[in-house]
DNA sequence: GGCGCAAACGTAAACGTTTTCATGGAAGCT
DNA sequence: AGCTTCCATGAAAACGTTTACGTTTGCGCC
């Protein structure tokens, strides 16, 4: 009982344990780790032992000699929307199916910014997984501790060192460009994303590249959005003014179609019966609106785990699987909106886990 | 130059810099911590010493002696959806703007997942903050380090020694029950959450409370519902059969309100002419659903903001502020749903910052 | 009974920091 | 010049583990 006393201040070591099992620190660290090489009776001791000083093993101390944390840093540009949600709870997942603790870092304004991010994860990770747009090659080279596996997620990069997984932007718009050929369409508009954005440079190739050889007599029209709903509702305005009014508008992304989509509402355009209409993300809103939304679907979550996955097999040593450039492909998903006949119905309502608004 | 050479296999330390730079490691510490006490000439050495040998320091390390980890950690039963990304999000934002990392712990799937989940923080992080069905005080008291600060978010546990943040979600179930009642509907069914969550239990308390208040001669109709989208759906059906057909249905989230919102579509029954409807949480779909669907808003980034605050204060070891429960409130958001002259347009195209589905 | 061997266990070094304390020297004062 | 004061610096302890290595113990075998 006295022991109860003098450890209501500070929490117990091992040496505490040891102490009271009357065993050494080593025994004590061989029971609790596990690694055999003693004997029943003296396990039961310090397990008793460590239960009632309930003993927690200091991590900082462990990663320390061992050198592991079991924890993997994940740098993100920004933590809005379901995009990283998505991507979270990925790799939250497979992380947590292979004990690993995940450590988010995000919104960095700047290369400096992203920079003191990645250095303060020195001692605090095995690995990381890096989605950010001002990393490259050099600045792997600059800042990240030797010798410290990465992978980078969705990023321009070809590094010979760190594993780079993209999502097939490109693809994707292809294949809707070429849905919406096949449903009828041929002047087909696009909304671009911001200049500067990886995906949205992807999709926009991808929609080029396709109407050039689906559409190939059809004029490219291209209106520039900046991947807000707002923008996307100004360009909507602009595409409706235009001399020959496309049968079609492809968004970069759902929430500039949503914007298109109001703006077509409001000047009594009917989608798809006037103008069909896509997007790209699958959001969740986009099965939502009305008509419901044809997009492409990104499969963000399956992003983050394959791409920890990837991650948790460069941290064995023994893995020798050379960096490589890997892509995720995208899939279609027909609603209402690009006025093919959809397969899916207005509300669809297969049990669907709920967003979970509020935690259960 | 044949230092670089060295390097290559192992990260430098605070030895090789202090060798390289001829001063001791107390000084090299001295003067990257910003402690003073050391001549400029030297501090000008350490540092290009330091940035030559693209040092960085050991957290671990730090952290083992400091005791301190600049990381706090988040439990959390669930990374899906809109909710908890909020939630990071603002949990983040505000860590971030103290120098603090976060580490996310999230889906424990009973009381002893979540205890290992707790315990493995130890050494890791300087406070927690927990949102989980699964602790209690005496949860806490077991598997939470000695001494170490934790704020809990959404818990019913009233606790000397930890401070609770709550959501009000009784006073904004109240607060649109009274709106609806103002709006000129009496007899308002109620579409309940799962049984065993704080959440849903707060909200029908409210209901109920404001029911007996303020439409005291309505008969209360409530229907068993869990959060989903597809008990939404089938509370909606059932409501529809009832004897005399409620004037306005509230749904204890907003995805039993859309999927109440299809099952009446499907029925023909014209929302908000024929029936009024509200949810809560007012999550993103929920202003582009046909119509808009008026709810009570969490501020979930807020609830994230203010419970970080909250630790961070806790950290400081000349913090004396008593642990509280303390409770956020809800705003009522009225759109079209619920037959009140809605104050927003159909779709409020006030420039909102996207929900960013892919990265910048 | 002595020998060897393996299993159980203990000792101590190591991990990379921060921090206390001692030391030396320069500068200021009388 | 002699004294004190102060500041820059270095040596070493400490943090709580893991683990390589050495020591003891128990036991079977000749």
């Amino acid at each position: 009982m006295q022991g109860d006393a003098s450890m209501t201040t500070k929490n117990a070591t091992i040496k505490d344990v040891a102490r009271e099992a009357k065993v050494s620190v080593a025994s004590v660290s061989r029971v609790l780790n596990g690694l055999g090489g003693v004997t029943p009776a003296t396990q039961k001791i310090v397990r008793e032992v460590a239960a009632r000083l309930n003993y927690i093993p200091d991590n900082a101390a462990r990663s320390l000699i061992t050198g592991r944390t079991h924890t993997i840093g994940a740098v993100l540009p920004d933590l809005y929307g379901e995009f990283f949600s998505e991507l979270i709870r990925g790799i939250d997942l497979a992380a947590r199916a292979r004990g690993l603790h995940l450590l988010v870092s995000s919104s960095h304004d700047g290369v400096e910014d992203a920079a003191v991010a990645v250095r303060a994860m020195r001692g605090r990770v095995d690995g990381m997984l890096i989605l950010s747009e001002y990393v490259d090659a050099a600045f792997l080279e600059e800042n990240l501790p030797e010798k410290l596996p990465a992978v980078l997620l969705d990023s321009p990069v070809k590094s010979a060192r760190y594993p780079v997984l993209n999502i097939d932007n490109r693809d994707g718009a292809i294949a809707m460009v070429r849905h919406l050929v096949e449903a009828g369409h041929q002047h087909i508009a696009f909304i671009s994303g911001p200049k500067t954005n990886f995906d949205a440079q992807q999709r926009e190739k991808g929609y080029r590249a396709a109407m050039a050889k689906h559409a190939p007599a059809a004029t490219l029209i291209v209106v520039d959005g900046d991947f807000t709903e707002d923008s996307g509702y100004r360009a909507g305005c602009e595409l409706l003014s235009k001399k020959p009014r496309p049968q079609a508008v492809f968004a970069a992304n759902d929430m500039m179609a949503i914007g298109c989509l109001y703006a077509f509402k409001e000047a009594g355009i009917d989608v798809p019966g006037d103008i069909a209409l896509a997007g790209f993300d699958d959001i969740l809103i986009a099965r939502y609106v009305t008509p419901p939304l044809s997009t492409v679907q990104v499969r963000i979550a399956d992003l983050g785990r394959i791409a920890l996955e990837r991650l948790a097999a460069m941290l064995n040593p023994a893995d020798k699987t050379p960096a490589s450039v890997e892509t995720l492909g995208c899939d279609i998903v027909i609603r209402k909106s690009c006025g093919a006949k959809a397969d899916a119905p207005a509300a669809p309502r297969k049990p669907r886990k709920s967003p979970r608004p509020l935690p259960t």
